[in-house]
DNA sequence: CGTACGTTTGATCTTTCTCAATAATGGTGG
DNA sequence: CCACCATTATTGAGAAAGATCAAACGTACG
């Protein structure tokens, strides 16, 4: 399923559905949103702290973060976007960003004018809800990031932040057999979790080392998912994938374990 | 303005209505909102991780807090609620409860049942957006702190906790002349920061050394808040306030001062 | 084939943690 | 009102995780 290929506001509606029944003139209006195809540059900016938002951005492809700058200009990336996942409500009914959002990589996203999008959730029940959830989701992501870099040491939140990625991108189905490419710097990485770029570098050697993963470029492959687990203290409870169950077969999902465990 | 002498529906009305004109029709329906008025006791959990959010609460007096525990028992508290703040909608379109709340001290808060709740929002468009700024000014609070915890050093995390408190505190009136009391224990504190009591200890003796701040017990007062600022690399932005000032008559609040700054 | 960027390594330094003991404080029952 | 107990705050000394600095090594790409 090659998301660039089709309609994004199918995506969406997919997005919805999964979490909530949408009535048929839900999904009309839904598809009747105007929006716009663009190809965006590695490092290109998406949004910037500051600016008024005026567009909502899903991506179709490609990885995007989101990141603050302290006074002294270090970086903390507060989250990361991952292809097909749900647009970006953050800043949406709000009149000024307090964050910038910038692309990994290259990639393809759609592009909806705010206004739109803002009459179709506030006239549409159904569609309100589901954006309501999405957002809540990515607020409890952003406690457990909070947790994560406050309480873990090094090597628990590496693994932590690894884990995350394998559920998503899992989710997604761009995990297969637990492999998955990560297309960050190490240097980011030590911005997501608070480190030194060389001090994530020993760490990761240290997973390794240890069997725990491998890494081959940007490619990390889980070998022992349950000892990574233990090691990251992760509980997916937070992501609430159950939230996006609706209307699909659930068993197995709910069994608690990935699709690639072993 | 005794919170818990009032309507709490009227609180709810009138932060709703800060943020955006609310119809006659739309305030009736809140008024109409079945809510039930419950003195806790500190310590008290108001939710708990795993529970299913069936009701939302208003503070009326008292301070809360949310945290989240590792694995091997550590604490991170990932945010304070003062009185008089908006009600907790963080987990009232979720399954299931991602991390606890507690009271910090004593309170009185106003109890909604989440279906009643729930059918408001939904129901009401005016409503569904105060509730998604809400929503979205809490979520990037939680983008700061894991700057906060993540890129600053111990003496600017707990100096930016402390200058954001002085903000939330004084947006409820409850900051006159930048003195407040802040009910937390240096553990909590620690818990809040990312760091140990003891270290917490040792930074607030240097910043009161430092004539940026004096304490006597819980109570903080500023003595030099653009210092302050300066250590905390506070930058107001990130709580919109802005969002709130609707029909109000915003000259000298928009200047991004306090009221307190000399 | 050279340049830029990212990764890896080693050595040293700092911040913060840990452990442990002492001093305040607040609240409680008598 | 006082003595006592539990909590919280404070202090000191030593340990450790992670930061910093600097250099070398790879790799991709024009």
């Amino acid at each position: 399923m090659d998301l660039i290929k089709e309609n994004p506001l199918d995506l969406l509606i997919r997005r919805i559905r999964a979490h909530h029944p949408l009535g048929v003139d839900d999904q009309k209006r839904i598809l009747d949103l105007p929006y716009k195809i663009r190809t965006i540059e590695a490092q290109a900016y998406i949004m910037r702290e500051g600016d008024r938002p005026d567009r909502c951005v899903m991506l179709l492809s490609g990885f995007a973060f989101r990141h603050k700058l302290t006074g002294d200009g270090s970086r903390q990336i507060v989250a990361i976007h991952i292809p097909g996942e749900a647009p970006d409500f953050q800043n949406l009914f709000l009149e000024e960003s307090d964050h910038n959002v910038q692309m990994l990589t290259r990639g393809v996203v759609a592009e909806i004018a705010r206004e739109s999008l803002e009459r179709l959730v506030l006239e549409n029940p159904a569609v309100a809800r589901a954006v309501l959830v999405f957002t809540l989701v990515e607020s409890s992501i952003f406690r457990e990031w909070v947790l994560n870099v406050g309480r873990r040491d090094a090597r628990s939140r590496i693994a932590h932040l690894l884990c995350e990625f394998a559920c998503r991108m899992n989710a997604q189905g761009l995990a297969p057999n637990g492999v998955y490419e990560l297309p960050m710097t190490q240097e980011q990485l030590a911005d997501a979790s608070g480190l030194t770029p060389v001090h994530v570098n020993r760490v990761l050697q240290g997973l390794q080392r240890d069997g725990l993963m491998e890494r081959d470029r940007r490619i990390i492959r889980f070998v022992d998912w349950e000892a990574m687990r233990d090691v990251a203290d992760f509980n997916e409870r937070y992501l609430h994938a159950r939230e996006f169950e609706h209307g699909r077969n659930s068993i197995g999902l709910r069994s608690g374990g990935l699709a690639f465990v072993n």
